[in-house]
DNA sequence: TATTTTACTTACTTAAAGGTAACTACTTAC
DNA sequence: GTAAGTAGTTACCTTTAAGTAAGTAAAATA
């Protein structure tokens, strides 16, 4: 195997780890509402239009294990649940921007405008 | 809805565009493998450890309807098909850049170096 | 004529992701 | 005591994604 074949493995060895934290339909979207300011259970169920009660806490708990998140509880009147990005879900922003950027020129390209 | 809602809203509904489009397993290490230069079908069969030849099949028919890769077939002894990245493809090359970046930091915090 | 090479396709099966609807637990307000 | 608001959970079902194994076609090579 030459050099540029062992760099191009290496790219795809990465690319795979980084799609199992980010994969699904609904793991991006909850970051980038998260981006906007923490926020509760019931805020993103409501940001996130057709997302379930049962995916978003279930997606959510995927992103707390993999530390892209954090969870935070209030025990106020109606107990009440923050969640906010940690530094490592942070440091997705230029990822993020990077997604938003080319889905608006894609849009373009294809959609059509 | 006030200003940061909508601004939200859109975010959101760009980043749904762009996940149909490369979700999946195999979509992106497809792509990642094509920046290191045009491939035959059998090339990226062996670039991408594990792909079947069903699963590359589908999934290049998939990038060539969303205009991200381009097919041009050479009719020489044993026909032979060359794979490559449109303009549209191409211009993925940031989007792909961050998602090894952040990849090897993400390896670094979590997987441990 | 049989084998190899290239680029797939097809039929079938399994596994993973996602959706639906109803329910839980706790507290406060009426 | 009943309803409403918080943040989920649970069981079940459907859909989609992916894997497996074998087969196809066309031409050149031996």
């Amino acid at each position: 195997m030459n050099q540029k074949e062992e760099v191009c493995q290496h790219k795809m060895l990465v690319t795979r780890d980084v799609l199992e934290v980010i994969q699904g339909k609904w793991r991006i979207p909850i970051i980038v509402a998260l981006t906007f300011g923490n926020k509760r259970f019931g805020e993103l169920q409501r940001d996130i239009v057709d997302i379930s009660p049962k995916m978003l806490s279930q997606e959510l708990k995927v992103l707390e294990t993999n530390k892209i998140i954090k969870r935070k509880l209030y025990d106020s009147m109606p107990v009440t649940v923050e969640y906010s990005l940690t530094p490592l879900g942070l440091s997705m922003k230029k990822l993020l921007d990077e997604i938003l950027d080319w889905g608006v020129h894609f849009r373009k390209e294809i959609i059509g405008k």
